[in-house]
RNA sequence: GGGUCGGUAGCGAAGUGGCCAAACGCACCUGACUGUAAAUCAGGCGGUUAAUCCUUCAGAGGUUCGAAUCCUCUCCGGCCCA
Protein backbone atom coordinates (compact mmCIF):
# COMPACT_ATOMS: atom_id res chain seq x y z
CA UNK A 1 0.00 0.00 0.00
CA UNK A 2 1.44 3.28 -0.92
CA UNK A 3 2.23 6.03 1.37
CA UNK A 4 2.14 9.19 1.64
CA UNK A 5 3.74 12.87 2.99
CA UNK A 6 1.17 13.91 5.84
CA UNK A 7 -1.92 15.93 4.47
CA UNK A 8 -0.85 19.37 5.61
CA UNK A 9 2.91 18.77 3.78
CA UNK A 10 1.24 17.81 0.80
CA UNK A 11 -0.88 21.08 1.18
CA UNK A 12 1.66 23.51 1.49
CA UNK A 13 3.28 21.84 -1.52
CA UNK A 14 0.00 21.84 -3.56
CA UNK A 15 -1.03 25.68 -2.54
CA UNK A 16 2.42 27.15 -3.89
CA UNK A 17 1.56 29.15 -6.50
CA UNK A 18 -2.21 28.61 -7.17
CA UNK A 19 -4.85 31.21 -7.65
CA UNK A 20 -7.82 29.53 -5.62
CA UNK A 21 -8.40 26.31 -4.58
CA UNK A 22 -12.24 25.58 -4.71
CA UNK A 23 -13.38 24.57 -2.26
CA UNK A 24 -10.25 24.05 0.41
CA UNK A 25 -11.59 21.85 3.00
CA UNK A 26 -12.98 19.45 -0.12
CA UNK A 27 -9.09 19.25 -1.28
CA UNK A 28 -8.11 18.63 2.80
CA UNK A 29 -10.71 15.60 3.00
CA UNK A 30 -9.63 14.51 -0.29
CA UNK A 31 -6.03 13.71 0.78
CA UNK A 32 -6.91 12.75 4.46
CA UNK A 33 -8.93 9.75 2.81
CA UNK A 34 -6.42 9.23 0.29
CA UNK A 35 -3.89 8.67 3.17
CA UNK A 36 -6.21 6.43 5.59
CA UNK A 37 -6.85 4.29 2.57
CA UNK A 38 -3.78 4.41 0.69
CA UNK A 39 -5.87 5.48 -2.60
CA UNK A 40 -3.85 8.09 -4.80
CA UNK A 41 -5.89 11.21 -5.78
CA UNK A 42 -7.18 11.46 -9.34
CA UNK A 43 -5.65 14.32 -10.86
CA UNK A 44 -6.96 15.38 -14.02
CA UNK A 45 -5.34 18.16 -16.76
CA UNK A 46 -6.70 18.64 -19.76
CA UNK A 47 -4.78 20.02 -22.67
CA UNK A 48 -5.75 21.76 -25.59
CA UNK A 49 -4.37 20.45 -28.37
CA UNK A 50 -4.69 23.04 -30.91
CA UNK A 51 -1.53 24.88 -30.19
CA UNK A 52 0.92 21.89 -30.39
CA UNK A 53 4.33 24.17 -29.09
CA UNK A 54 4.73 24.02 -25.43
CA UNK A 55 5.81 27.49 -23.70
CA UNK A 56 6.00 28.48 -20.03
CA UNK A 57 2.94 29.66 -19.81
CA UNK A 58 1.80 26.22 -20.31
CA UNK A 59 4.22 24.71 -17.63
CA UNK A 60 2.89 26.25 -14.74
CA UNK A 61 0.14 24.12 -14.65
CA UNK A 62 1.95 20.94 -15.35
CA UNK A 63 4.73 21.52 -13.05
CA UNK A 64 1.83 21.30 -10.53
CA UNK A 65 0.51 18.13 -12.01
CA UNK A 66 3.69 16.98 -11.45
CA UNK A 67 3.77 17.95 -8.07
CA UNK A 68 1.02 15.85 -7.09
CA UNK A 69 2.83 13.14 -9.02
CA UNK A 70 5.50 13.67 -7.10
CA UNK A 71 3.19 13.63 -4.33
CA UNK A 72 2.34 10.07 -4.86
CA UNK A 73 -0.91 10.59 -6.89
CA UNK A 74 -2.30 9.78 -10.56
CA UNK A 75 -1.61 12.30 -13.12
CA UNK A 76 -4.27 12.18 -15.51
CA UNK A 77 -3.44 14.27 -19.24
CA UNK A 78 -6.57 14.79 -21.15
CA UNK A 79 -5.53 15.57 -24.48
CA UNK A 80 -8.71 17.18 -26.09
CA UNK A 81 -8.98 16.27 -28.99
CA UNK A 82 -12.37 16.17 -29.47
CA UNK A 83 -12.96 19.20 -27.55
CA UNK A 84 -10.72 20.64 -30.06
CA UNK A 85 -12.46 20.64 -32.92
CA UNK A 86 -15.29 22.70 -30.82
CA UNK A 87 -12.74 25.55 -29.69
CA UNK A 88 -12.55 26.39 -25.85
CA UNK A 89 -13.96 29.89 -25.65
CA UNK A 90 -12.70 30.72 -22.88
CA UNK A 91 -10.54 34.00 -22.41
CA UNK A 92 -11.92 35.01 -26.14
CA UNK A 93 -13.78 37.73 -27.19
CA UNK A 94 -14.60 35.84 -30.77
CA UNK A 95 -15.08 32.74 -32.05
CA UNK A 96 -12.68 30.03 -32.70
CA UNK A 97 -12.24 28.16 -35.72
CA UNK A 98 -12.66 24.91 -34.77
CA UNK A 99 -10.04 22.47 -35.46
CA UNK A 100 -10.27 19.08 -38.10
CA UNK A 101 -10.05 15.59 -35.98
CA UNK A 102 -6.70 14.75 -37.61
CA UNK A 103 -5.23 18.15 -36.57
CA UNK A 104 -5.88 17.70 -32.74
CA UNK A 105 -4.95 14.43 -32.47
CA UNK A 106 -1.48 14.75 -34.54
CA UNK A 107 -0.84 17.85 -32.18
CA UNK A 108 -1.77 15.22 -29.30
CA UNK A 109 1.28 13.38 -29.13
CA UNK A 110 3.28 16.09 -29.66
CA UNK A 111 1.87 17.92 -26.71
CA UNK A 112 2.68 15.04 -24.93
CA UNK A 113 6.26 14.65 -26.02
CA UNK A 114 7.14 18.12 -24.85
CA UNK A 115 4.84 18.04 -21.63
CA UNK A 116 7.03 14.62 -20.96
CA UNK A 117 9.76 17.61 -20.07
CA UNK A 118 8.12 18.49 -16.84
CA UNK A 119 5.67 15.65 -15.73
CA UNK A 120 7.38 11.64 -14.77
CA UNK A 121 5.68 10.57 -18.30
CA UNK A 122 6.31 7.01 -16.96
CA UNK A 123 3.15 7.51 -14.17
CA UNK A 124 0.91 9.39 -16.45
CA UNK A 125 -1.86 8.50 -18.33
CA UNK A 126 -3.08 9.73 -21.51
CA UNK A 127 -6.14 9.76 -22.42
CA UNK A 128 -7.77 11.26 -25.96
CA UNK A 129 -11.30 12.51 -24.99
CA UNK A 130 -12.59 11.37 -28.52
CA UNK A 131 -12.86 8.11 -27.19
CA UNK A 132 -15.85 8.65 -24.81
CA UNK A 133 -17.14 11.67 -26.12
CA UNK A 134 -17.25 10.17 -29.45
CA UNK A 135 -19.26 7.62 -29.17
CA UNK A 136 -21.76 9.91 -26.77
CA UNK A 137 -24.34 9.99 -29.82
CA UNK A 138 -26.93 13.09 -30.17
CA UNK A 139 -29.10 11.45 -27.49
CA UNK A 140 -25.85 11.71 -25.28
CA UNK A 141 -25.28 14.95 -25.92
CA UNK A 142 -28.80 16.02 -25.52
CA UNK A 143 -28.64 14.36 -22.03
CA UNK A 144 -25.19 16.30 -21.02
CA UNK A 145 -26.67 19.40 -22.60
CA UNK A 146 -30.23 19.06 -20.20
CA UNK A 147 -28.13 19.19 -16.65
CA UNK A 148 -27.10 22.48 -17.27
CA UNK A 149 -29.28 25.73 -17.99
CA UNK A 150 -28.87 28.58 -20.17
CA UNK A 151 -28.77 30.96 -17.27
CA UNK A 152 -26.05 28.62 -16.03
CA UNK A 153 -24.38 29.38 -18.60
CA UNK A 154 -24.22 33.13 -18.72
CA UNK A 155 -22.97 33.13 -15.61
CA UNK A 156 -19.67 33.18 -16.86
CA UNK A 157 -18.06 36.28 -17.84
CA UNK A 158 -17.08 36.22 -21.26
CA UNK A 159 -20.02 34.95 -22.50
CA UNK A 160 -22.02 37.23 -20.34
CA UNK A 161 -19.31 40.24 -21.66
CA UNK A 162 -20.00 38.80 -25.69
CA UNK A 163 -23.79 38.44 -24.97
CA UNK A 164 -24.39 42.28 -23.24
CA UNK A 165 -21.88 43.46 -26.21
CA UNK A 166 -23.68 42.22 -28.71
CA UNK A 167 -20.99 39.83 -29.96
CA UNK A 168 -21.92 36.28 -31.26
CA UNK A 169 -21.83 33.30 -29.12
CA UNK A 170 -22.21 29.85 -31.13
CA UNK A 171 -24.42 27.10 -29.55
CA UNK A 172 -21.56 24.68 -29.87
CA UNK A 173 -19.50 27.09 -27.62
CA UNK A 174 -21.52 26.06 -24.79
CA UNK A 175 -21.29 22.52 -25.23
CA UNK A 176 -17.22 22.88 -24.58
CA UNK A 177 -17.33 23.53 -20.70
CA UNK A 178 -20.37 20.32 -20.74
CA UNK A 179 -17.64 18.44 -23.23
CA UNK A 180 -14.77 18.94 -20.31
CA UNK A 181 -16.97 18.33 -17.33
CA UNK A 182 -18.00 15.17 -19.03
CA UNK A 183 -14.23 14.16 -19.31
CA UNK A 184 -13.97 14.67 -15.73
CA UNK A 185 -17.32 12.30 -15.18
CA UNK A 186 -15.34 9.48 -17.44
CA UNK A 187 -12.43 9.40 -15.14
CA UNK A 188 -13.74 9.74 -11.77
CA UNK A 189 -11.56 13.08 -11.06
CA UNK A 190 -10.91 13.88 -7.80
CA UNK A 191 -8.89 17.30 -8.29
CA UNK A 192 -8.90 19.05 -12.23
CA UNK A 193 -6.27 21.99 -12.69
CA UNK A 194 -6.58 25.07 -14.98
CA UNK A 195 -5.50 28.74 -15.75
CA UNK A 196 -7.61 31.18 -13.68
CA UNK A 197 -9.38 31.19 -17.28
CA UNK A 198 -10.57 27.90 -16.73
CA UNK A 199 -11.99 28.30 -13.46
CA UNK A 200 -16.22 28.26 -15.11
CA UNK A 201 -15.20 25.01 -16.89
CA UNK A 202 -13.51 23.23 -14.16
CA UNK A 203 -16.93 24.14 -11.89
CA UNK A 204 -19.05 23.03 -14.65
CA UNK A 205 -17.37 19.65 -13.92
CA UNK A 206 -18.40 19.63 -10.12
CA UNK A 207 -22.06 19.90 -10.82
CA UNK A 208 -22.00 17.74 -13.89
CA UNK A 209 -20.20 15.30 -11.76
CA UNK A 210 -23.21 15.66 -8.61
CA UNK A 211 -25.68 14.98 -11.04
CA UNK A 212 -23.77 11.84 -12.32
CA UNK A 213 -23.73 10.85 -8.67
CA UNK A 214 -20.19 10.95 -8.15
CA UNK A 215 -18.64 12.56 -5.68
CA UNK A 216 -17.38 16.13 -7.00
CA UNK A 217 -14.08 17.81 -8.30
CA UNK A 218 -11.29 19.76 -6.36
CA UNK A 219 -10.58 22.64 -8.75
CA UNK A 220 -7.66 24.06 -8.72
CA UNK A 221 -6.49 27.41 -10.63
CA UNK A 222 -3.15 28.61 -11.56
CA UNK A 223 -2.48 32.02 -12.15
CA UNK A 224 -1.65 32.92 -16.09
CA UNK A 225 1.51 33.56 -16.84
CA UNK A 226 2.36 37.12 -18.34
CA UNK A 227 4.53 36.95 -21.50
CA UNK A 228 8.27 38.28 -21.80
CA UNK A 229 6.56 41.84 -22.36
CA UNK A 230 4.86 41.74 -19.25
CA UNK A 231 1.09 42.48 -19.22
CA UNK A 232 -0.10 39.77 -21.36
CA UNK A 233 -0.76 36.61 -21.19
CA UNK A 234 2.11 34.52 -22.28
CA UNK A 235 0.98 33.10 -26.18
CA UNK A 236 2.66 31.92 -29.28
CA UNK A 237 0.42 34.36 -31.24
CA UNK A 238 1.44 37.22 -29.34
CA UNK A 239 5.16 36.58 -29.97
CA UNK A 240 6.30 36.84 -26.34
CA UNK A 241 6.64 33.47 -25.69
CA UNK A 242 9.90 31.20 -23.96
CA UNK A 243 9.47 28.12 -25.62
CA UNK A 244 10.75 24.98 -23.53
CA UNK A 245 12.18 23.48 -26.66
CA UNK A 246 14.51 26.71 -27.43
CA UNK A 247 17.71 26.61 -27.33
CA UNK A 248 19.40 27.61 -23.89
CA UNK A 249 21.05 31.06 -25.78
CA UNK A 250 17.78 32.12 -26.59
CA UNK A 251 15.67 31.26 -23.14
CA UNK A 252 18.45 33.27 -21.57
CA UNK A 253 18.15 35.76 -23.51
CA UNK A 254 14.74 36.48 -23.12
CA UNK A 255 14.60 35.43 -19.63
CA UNK A 256 16.56 37.98 -18.88
CA UNK A 257 14.41 40.35 -20.63
CA UNK A 258 11.13 39.99 -18.43
CA UNK A 259 10.18 43.04 -17.10
CA UNK A 260 11.52 43.27 -13.44
CA UNK A 261 8.02 43.03 -11.88
CA UNK A 262 7.61 39.51 -13.05
CA UNK A 263 10.57 37.67 -11.39
CA UNK A 264 9.09 36.46 -8.59
CA UNK A 265 6.12 35.36 -9.88
CA UNK A 266 8.16 33.47 -13.09
CA UNK A 267 10.48 32.08 -9.91
CA UNK A 268 7.33 30.88 -8.13
CA UNK A 269 5.81 29.54 -11.21
CA UNK A 270 8.11 27.97 -13.48
CA UNK A 271 11.80 27.93 -12.51
CA UNK A 272 11.54 24.51 -10.34
CA UNK A 273 13.08 26.76 -7.35
CA UNK A 274 11.82 25.28 -3.88
CA UNK A 275 9.31 26.66 -2.41
CA UNK A 276 11.64 27.26 1.13
CA UNK A 277 14.18 29.31 -1.12
CA UNK A 278 11.47 31.61 -2.77
CA UNK A 279 11.63 34.17 0.47
CA UNK A 280 15.47 34.65 -0.21
CA UNK A 281 14.69 34.84 -3.75
CA UNK A 282 12.36 37.91 -2.67
CA UNK A 283 14.96 39.40 -0.93
CA UNK A 284 17.74 38.93 -4.04
CA UNK A 285 14.92 40.99 -6.20
CA UNK A 286 14.63 43.98 -3.87
CA UNK A 287 18.51 43.80 -3.57
CA UNK A 288 19.38 43.45 -7.05
CA UNK A 289 17.15 42.55 -9.52
CA UNK A 290 19.38 41.63 -12.36
CA UNK A 291 21.53 39.25 -10.68
CA UNK A 292 18.48 37.90 -9.07
CA UNK A 293 16.64 37.78 -12.89
CA UNK A 294 20.07 35.99 -13.65
CA UNK A 295 19.32 32.96 -11.01
CA UNK A 296 16.02 32.61 -12.44
CA UNK A 297 17.30 32.53 -16.10
CA UNK A 298 19.84 29.82 -15.23
CA UNK A 299 17.22 27.89 -13.17
CA UNK A 300 14.79 27.56 -16.04
CA UNK A 301 17.16 27.20 -18.68
CA UNK A 302 18.70 24.59 -16.56
CA UNK A 303 15.50 22.97 -16.03
CA UNK A 304 15.24 22.61 -20.15
CA UNK A 305 19.04 21.98 -20.65
CA UNK A 306 21.27 21.58 -17.75
CA UNK A 307 23.73 23.47 -15.86
CA UNK A 308 26.50 23.00 -18.77
CA UNK A 309 23.45 24.55 -21.21
CA UNK A 310 22.69 27.21 -18.34
CA UNK A 311 26.18 28.82 -18.23
CA UNK A 312 26.36 28.56 -22.38
CA UNK A 313 23.41 30.63 -21.92
CA UNK A 314 24.74 33.21 -19.39
CA UNK A 315 28.05 33.16 -21.36
CA UNK A 316 26.43 34.07 -24.47
CA UNK A 317 24.46 36.78 -23.01
CA UNK A 318 27.15 38.69 -21.27
CA UNK A 319 29.08 38.33 -24.60
CA UNK A 320 26.63 39.49 -27.21
CA UNK A 321 24.83 41.61 -24.61
CA UNK A 322 26.38 43.09 -22.18
CA UNK A 323 30.03 43.51 -24.12
CA UNK A 324 28.21 43.85 -27.27
CA UNK A 325 30.54 41.94 -29.08
CA UNK A 326 28.80 39.83 -32.31
CA UNK A 327 28.43 36.26 -31.17
CA UNK A 328 30.22 33.29 -32.44
CA UNK A 329 27.49 31.81 -33.48
CA UNK A 330 24.55 32.80 -35.66
CA UNK A 331 22.68 31.44 -38.75
CA UNK A 332 24.26 31.50 -42.03
CA UNK A 333 22.92 32.49 -44.90
CA UNK A 334 24.99 30.87 -48.26
CA UNK A 335 24.02 32.53 -51.82
CA UNK A 336 25.19 31.46 -54.83
CA UNK A 337 27.46 34.11 -56.88
CA UNK A 338 26.64 32.30 -60.02
CA UNK A 339 25.17 34.61 -62.74
CA UNK A 340 26.07 37.90 -61.19
CA UNK A 341 27.54 38.19 -58.00
CA UNK A 342 25.98 41.64 -56.55
CA UNK A 343 22.81 41.95 -54.47
CA UNK A 344 20.43 44.43 -53.30
CA UNK A 345 20.75 45.04 -49.39
CA UNK A 346 17.28 45.34 -49.49
CA UNK A 347 16.65 42.05 -50.91
CA UNK A 348 19.44 40.83 -49.12
CA UNK A 349 17.35 41.40 -45.72
CA UNK A 350 14.49 39.79 -47.11
CA UNK A 351 16.04 36.59 -48.41
CA UNK A 352 17.30 36.31 -44.46
CA UNK A 353 13.37 36.72 -43.40
CA UNK A 354 14.25 40.11 -41.22
CA UNK A 355 12.02 41.96 -43.48
CA UNK A 356 9.06 41.22 -45.57
CA UNK A 357 9.31 44.19 -47.99
CA UNK A 358 11.84 46.48 -49.68
CA UNK A 359 9.90 49.69 -47.99
CA UNK A 360 10.28 47.44 -44.43
CA UNK A 361 13.88 47.22 -45.36
CA UNK A 362 14.39 50.47 -46.41
CA UNK A 363 12.91 52.42 -43.38
CA UNK A 364 15.08 50.43 -41.33
CA UNK A 365 18.06 51.35 -42.96
CA UNK A 366 16.97 55.06 -42.51
CA UNK A 367 16.46 54.68 -38.87
CA UNK A 368 20.51 53.40 -38.66
CA UNK A 369 19.27 49.87 -37.78
CA UNK A 370 21.13 48.07 -40.13
CA UNK A 371 24.83 47.60 -39.99
CA UNK A 372 27.92 45.63 -42.05
CA UNK A 373 30.48 44.43 -40.12
CA UNK A 374 29.46 46.60 -37.79
CA UNK A 375 29.23 49.49 -39.95
CA UNK A 376 25.74 51.54 -39.98
CA UNK A 377 24.75 51.37 -43.75
CA UNK A 378 23.01 55.10 -44.41
CA UNK A 379 22.72 54.13 -48.54
CA UNK A 380 19.18 52.29 -48.28
CA UNK A 381 20.37 51.56 -52.45
CA UNK A 382 23.44 49.50 -51.41
CA UNK A 383 24.57 46.86 -53.77
CA UNK A 384 26.82 44.25 -52.45
CA UNK A 385 29.48 42.94 -54.24
CA UNK A 386 29.47 38.79 -52.66
CA UNK A 387 33.03 38.24 -54.41
CA UNK A 388 34.18 41.36 -53.13
CA UNK A 389 32.74 41.47 -49.70
CA UNK A 390 31.47 38.31 -48.41
CA UNK A 391 31.87 36.62 -45.84
CA UNK A 392 30.01 39.58 -43.61
CA UNK A 393 28.17 39.88 -40.65
CA UNK A 394 24.51 41.54 -41.43
CA UNK A 395 23.23 43.31 -38.27
CA UNK A 396 19.32 44.29 -38.20
CA UNK A 397 17.99 45.85 -34.92
CA UNK A 398 19.69 44.92 -31.80
CA UNK A 399 19.70 41.17 -31.83
CA UNK A 400 19.31 39.28 -35.43
CA UNK A 401 22.17 38.50 -37.02
CA UNK A 402 23.20 36.45 -40.10
CA UNK A 403 26.56 35.37 -41.46
CA UNK A 404 26.54 36.01 -45.14
CA UNK A 405 28.58 33.66 -47.38
CA UNK A 406 29.30 33.82 -50.90
CA UNK A 407 29.32 29.58 -52.68
C1' G B 1 -39.96 35.46 -42.21
C1' G B 2 -40.35 41.10 -41.00
C1' G B 3 -38.03 45.53 -38.98
C1' U B 4 -33.59 47.82 -37.60
C1' C B 5 -28.39 48.73 -36.71
C1' G B 6 -23.65 47.41 -38.09
C1' G B 7 -18.97 45.03 -40.97
C1' U B 8 -12.70 50.51 -41.82
C1' A B 9 -5.41 48.60 -41.50
C1' G B 10 -3.00 43.24 -35.94
C1' C B 11 -6.91 45.04 -32.29
C1' G B 12 -10.13 49.07 -30.63
C1' A B 13 -12.13 53.24 -32.96
C1' A B 14 -12.86 58.07 -36.18
C1' G B 15 -14.20 59.35 -41.03
C1' U B 16 -20.43 59.47 -44.17
C1' G B 17 -18.70 62.48 -52.00
C1' G B 18 -12.66 65.45 -53.29
C1' C B 19 -7.81 68.19 -48.41
C1' C B 20 -8.03 59.75 -47.20
C1' A B 21 -3.11 55.17 -47.56
C1' A B 22 -7.41 56.86 -44.19
C1' A B 23 -7.50 60.90 -37.34
C1' C B 24 -6.70 58.82 -32.47
C1' G B 25 -5.50 54.86 -28.78
C1' C B 26 -3.29 49.97 -27.95
C1' A B 27 0.03 46.42 -29.83
C1' C B 28 4.37 46.18 -32.76
C1' C B 29 9.29 47.97 -35.08
C1' U B 30 13.71 51.35 -34.89
C1' G B 31 16.90 54.88 -32.53
C1' A B 32 18.50 57.46 -27.79
C1' C B 33 18.88 56.31 -22.57
C1' U B 34 19.65 51.57 -19.76
C1' G B 35 20.53 46.27 -16.56
C1' U B 36 18.42 43.15 -24.13
C1' A B 37 14.04 45.53 -17.26
C1' A B 38 10.64 49.45 -16.43
C1' A B 39 9.78 54.53 -17.35
C1' U B 40 10.83 58.44 -20.76
C1' C B 41 12.00 60.92 -25.41
C1' A B 42 12.31 60.82 -30.93
C1' G B 43 10.82 58.42 -35.38
C1' G B 44 8.15 54.56 -37.98
C1' C B 45 4.03 51.23 -38.75
C1' G B 46 -0.01 48.78 -47.20
C1' G B 47 3.26 48.23 -51.57
C1' U B 48 6.57 50.74 -54.87
C1' U B 49 9.71 55.14 -56.43
C1' A B 50 14.52 59.77 -56.98
C1' A B 51 10.20 62.53 -57.24
C1' U B 52 5.90 59.39 -58.43
C1' C B 53 2.65 55.93 -58.67
C1' C B 54 -0.17 51.46 -57.43
C1' U B 55 -3.69 48.14 -54.50
C1' U B 56 -6.89 48.77 -50.01
C1' C B 57 -12.12 50.59 -45.98
C1' A B 58 -16.93 42.67 -45.92
C1' G B 59 -17.90 40.99 -51.53
C1' A B 60 -19.85 41.99 -56.57
C1' G B 61 -21.83 45.52 -59.67
C1' G B 62 -23.51 50.73 -60.55
C1' U B 63 -23.95 56.44 -60.18
C1' U B 64 -20.14 60.40 -60.51
C1' C B 65 -14.94 64.20 -63.41
C1' G B 66 -14.04 61.93 -58.46
C1' A B 67 -16.55 56.95 -53.49
C1' A B 68 -14.45 54.12 -47.36
C1' U B 69 -18.40 57.72 -47.97
C1' C B 70 -24.38 57.61 -52.63
C1' C B 71 -27.46 53.35 -55.12
C1' U B 72 -28.45 47.85 -56.08
C1' C B 73 -27.62 42.93 -54.97
C1' U B 74 -24.84 39.20 -52.05
C1' C B 75 -22.32 37.41 -47.65
C1' C B 76 -21.54 37.88 -42.23
C1' G B 77 -23.11 39.63 -37.32
C1' G B 78 -26.11 42.29 -33.33
C1' C B 79 -30.90 43.80 -31.48
C1' C B 80 -36.38 43.89 -31.68
C1' C B 81 -40.86 41.45 -33.54
C1' A B 82 -42.88 36.65 -35.32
Amino acid sequence: MPTFPPVDEQLETIRRGTDEILPLDALEKKLERSREEGEPLTVKLGCDPSRPDLHLGHTVVLRKLRQFQDLGHRAVLIVGDFTGMIGDPSGRSKTRPPLTMEETRRNGQSYFDQASKVLDSEQADIRYNSDWLGEMGFDGVIRLASKYTVARMLERDDFEERYSEGAPIGVHEFLYPLAQAQDSVHIEADVELGGTDQKFNLLVGRRVQEQAGQGAQVCITLPILEGIGGGEKMSKSLDNFIGISEAPEEMFGKLMSIPDDLIYRYAELVSGIPTDELSRVQAEIEKDPMAAKEQLARHVTALYHDEAAAERGAEHFNRTVRAGDTPDEMPELRLSTDGGATVGLLNLMKEAEFTTSNSEGRRLIEQGAVSIDGEAVEDTGRYIDLAQEAPFVLKVGKRRYVRVVGG
